[in-house]
DNA sequence: GTTGAATGTAGACGGCGTCCACATCTGACC
DNA sequence: GGTCAGATGTGGACGCCGTCTACATTCAAC
């Protein structure tokens, strides 16, 4: 027994006890869902190593038992964030509207996916943010990555995607959403309105994938 | 006369003076300067009010008097590293091989465009990040963008762009190039070499222009 | 039971943005 | 030329942050 009282309860008796353990016994997920609740509320700037701390109800120094520094806590965070991403992406998927044609159905599915990837930035902003934040990213988590590849390799199953063209398309697919989404989070796309901002959306996505961008010659 | 002694030098007859004038006489713009430098070392994390007045060799409330606070100062640099961008942009504009025809030289105005957007990117990461990073933006500048729809109304004019379209192209291209960008930048599109990046770059732009990922009907 | 490893605490350090009071200079006005 | 207000720079303080070291407590294996 030491000289310490704060987090302790004194009895009817005069004697005291810890309010809680002194081992927490989940502390790691515990400081990752609080940060997971900050990143929420704020954005990535506002996960911070104290306030984690502070909201788990331990001391600040407590964390690096589970993590090497910010950067690493940050890093699951990202993490959780991504397979919430794809969690959306899939929902969308279940979702869609049933075609006639097999060709149709994998354009159907390729473009649910970007809806649920845009959709999601623009309802999770922050959490969207937390998914992409600056952090160590030791093994590239591929959740979002593998929900777009199987889209794709339906569209290329189908016929509607031409063969070995397939890592560029990825790509191209990818970052289409992804760049829409951070530009429409930064208010860069001048549409006013959440509904306008999504419309804005799909029709981008149908620009790349009916090809209205290349109204003209094939070739130059 | 004050107690003070630091920053001054002592002239051989014991008197001192200052080593510089006591007013900076240009302080602000040397405060964008110097962090314009510090972000291109190290990123938007690294441009601090504290180290850009260390390095403009002045107190660092000094900052007070020309900028509301650190976000402000930043954006300062943001703005000019979206003006390097432009001009990374119209640069490859300029070097662009000739065409044919119209329709093919305006296909190819638009694809030169997005080289530069993409090659600036790969090249100065730090100041693409500046150009993006977080900080009040008062009046969305528009010199990336300018650069952009001057190349789309190009085809626009040429019919390589189908009339009452442009907004939706215009987002999609821009999405494109900055998701690309975004992506590339955070190793996440699994290039090693700089130069397989921008040759993946580039057939992403081919993907789109040239319409690769509308190979079977139309429409659903 | 003992003991070493795992886990949590306390306190310190330097860096940061920001605030306040004060010092110094400049320019406009007499 | 002298004066005085406003612009500009300084110094010191505050509270927050990440991180380090030393120490306390608990758990688990023997």
């Amino acid at each position: 027994m030491s000289a310490r009282t704060k987090g302790r309860v004194t009895r009817p008796d005069g004697t005291t006890e810890l309010e809680r353990p002194y081992h927490h016994g989940n502390l790691r997920e515990e400081l990752i869902a609080v940060s997971m609740a900050l990143g929420e509320e704020g954005g990535p700037d506002v996960i911070t190593l104290r306030e984690a701390a502070r909201r788990a109800g331990v001391a600040a120094n407590a964390a690096y038992r589970h993590f090497d520094d910010l950067r690493h806590l940050r890093a699951e965070v990202a993490l959780r964030a991504r397979a919430r991403l794809a969690e959306a992406m899939r929902e969308e998927l279940d979702r869609r509207p049933p075609r006639a044609t097999a060709a149709a159905s994998a354009r159907e599915e390729l473009a649910a996916v970007g809806r649920g990837y845009i959709r999601f930035a623009l309802r999770s902003p922050n959490l969207f943010r937390c998914a992409w934040m600056e952090c160590p990213t030791p093994d590239p988590e591929p959740s979002a990555w593998s929900t777009l590849h199987e889209a794709l390799d339906a569209c290329a199953r189908a016929g509607v995607l031409p063969g070995g063209k397939t890592e560029a398309a990825a790509a191209a697919a990818w970052s289409l959403v992804h760049g829409f989404a951070e530009l429409a989070l930064r208010g860069l796309l001048g549409a006013p309105t959440e509904q306008a901002l999504d419309e804005l959306g799909v029709r981008v996505g149908e620009v790349c994938l009916n090809g209205a961008l290349t109204n003209g010659s094939q070739r130059g």
